[in-house]
DNA sequence: TCATCTATTTATGTATACATTAATTCATAC
DNA sequence: GTATGAATTAATGTATACATAAATAGATGA
C-alpha cells in the first residue's frame, strides 16, 4: 500500500487563496481528498447530515461542496440517498484518456512550437531522470510522482489555463484507477523512453513530432489501462 | 440584432430531467441564459439578494446556482460584490479556441476512424447544405445555427460524453464573442468548403485527414476571431 | 479643506427551522 | 401468508435568522 498518495496536490488551489478558507471550501477539499484517497470508495454514499457531522459543520456548506463535486463529475447526487461517489468504468477510462490524449498532445505541440527555455527543458529532463531513477529502485510510487510531475509540467508550459484546468479535472477522475493499477501493470519502461523522445522533440522545436510522440504515448497508456481494467474484471473503480 | 440567439439550447439538460426542476436548477438556468443572452453583460455584478428577488426565491438556491456558474467559469464570486460576469478577452478566446481545436479535431478523427453511418453522414451533409443555403440568403443567424448544429453533431458522433461536456462548456464561454462578431467578420465562405471537405474525409474514413482538416479549420476560425477582437479594440466581451 | 478614526450599514457565510416528499414500517384485510 | 394501505420516519430543498467582516459614511481634529 503506498504511503497515501499525495493526492490533489497539483492544481488544487484553484479557489480563494489567501484568507482562511471558508467552511464550504474546507468541505469541498476534504470530501475530494477522501474520494481521491479512496477513503470514500466508488459507490459510497454520504448523506448531507453525515458529512456535516463528520466535518463538524452544518449542512449548508456541505451541500455547497457536494454541488461542486457533482459539477466536477466526481459524484452524483441522488434525491434521497445523498451524494454517491461515481464509479469509473473502463469505458469511462477510455473517454477520459481520449480527452487527455487530445489535450496533452496539443500541449506538447504548443510547447514545441513556442520553444522551451533552457530551464524549462532542464525541468522536463529532471522529471524524466527521476522517473528513470525511481524505476531503477523499483519505486513505483516515486515513478508515478515523477510521471505526474512531467505531465503537469508539460501542460503548464503550454500556458493555457483552461487546458490546465480540464486536464486536472479529468486527471482527478482517473486518479483512483491509476493508483489501483500501478502495481498490476507492466513496468513503465517504454514510458520513460517516450518522455525522453518528447523532450528531444520539444528541444528541436519539432511541433508535429512532439504532438505525434505524445499522442502515441498517451494512446498506448490509455489502451493499456483500459485493457488491464477489463482483463482484471474491474468493471468499476 | 439577431432575434435572440437560441442560447444554451444544445446540451443544457445536463441535470435532473424529469420531475419539475428545483429552484436551484431554475436559478442556474435563468442566470446562465441571462448571461448568454447578454442581458447580464460581461462585468455585470449581481448580489445574491438582488438575484433572489429577481427570481422570486430565497438566497439559498440562488447561491447554489452562483456556485455552479463559478465552477463553469462563467462568473467569479467576489466576497463583497456578489457574482460578476467574467469578461472574455481576446487572450481568453485564444485559450478557448486552442482547447476547442484540440478536442473537436480529435472528435473528427474518432468519427472518421469509426466510420459514420449513411444517416449520420446525411445529417452532416444536411447541416452543410443549410449553412450554404442560409449564406446564400445572407442569413447570418441561419448560418450560425447550422454551423453550430454541424459542430455539435460532429462532437456527438464521437460518442465521448466528457468530450461533449467540455466542448459545450467552452462553447458557452465563447458564445458572447461569437454573437458579437457574427456581423463584423468576413463572410464564412471558406468555412462551408472546410466542412464539406471534412465530411468527405469522414465518408472515406480518412482519420488523419479529417483531423487535419478540422484542426486547420478551427485554427483559422480562432485566429480570425482573436484578430478581429483585437483589431476592433474589443479587449473584453 | 483634508485626513483619520469610529460608527453604521450591508453582504456574506453559516446555522437552524420548516415544509415536502419519498421510503419504511406496521396493521389490517383477504 | 401475502398484499394493500395508512402512518411514521427521514432526507432534502428552501427559507430565515444571525454573526462576522468589509465598505461607507460621518465626525472630529488639524
Amino acid at each position: 500500500m503506498p504511503p497515501m498518495p499525495n493526492v490533489a496536490t497539483l492544481p488544487s488551489e484553484a479557489e480563494g487563496d489567501a484568507g482562511r478558507p471558508s467552511n464550504a471550501e474546507r468541505a469541498y477539499r476534504s470530501l475530494k481528498n477522501l474520494i481521491l484517497g479512496n477513503e470514500l470508495p466508488a459507490g459510497s454514499q454520504l448523506l448531507e447530515q453525515e458529512a456535516a457531522e463528520r466535518l463538524g459543520m452544518s449542512r449548508t456548506p456541505v451541500r455547497e461542496a457536494m454541488v461542486r463535486l457533482k459539477e466536477d463529475g466526481m459524484v452524483e447526487i441522488r434525491p434521497r440517498h445523498g451524494m454517491r461517489v461515481l464509479p469509473v468504468s473502463s469505458a469511462d477510462m477510455r473517454e477520459i484518456y481520449e480527452v487527455l490524449t487530445a489535450l496533452e498532445s496539443a500541449a506538447a505541440e504548443m510547447v514545441a512550437r513556442r520553444g522551451a527555455s533552457p530551464t524549462e527543458l532542464a525541468n522536463l529532463r529532471a522529471a524524466v531522470a527521476d522517473m528513470e531513477e525511481a524505476l531503477g529502485r523499483d519505486d513505483l510510487d516515486g515513478w508515478a510522482a515523477a510521471d505526474k510531475r512531467f505531465h503537469w509540467l508539460l501542460v503548464t508550459l503550454a500556458g493555457n489555463e483552461r487546458l490546465q484546468q480540464t486536464v486536472s479535472q479529468l486527471g482527478e477522475q482517473a486518479h483512483r484507477a491509476r493508483v489501483l493499477t500501478l502495481r498490476l501493470r507492466p513496468k513503465p519502461t517504454n514510458s520513460i523512453r517516450d518522455h525522453a523522445r518528447l523532450v528531444a522533440a520539444i528541444a528541436r522545436r519539432d511541433a508535429e513530432g512532439a504532438r505525434k510522440i505524445h499522442h502515441d504515448h498517451r494512446t498506448k497508456a490509455g489502451e493499456m489501462l483500459v485493457d488491464l481494467l477489463d482483463r482484471l474484471g474491474l468493471k468499476q473503480v
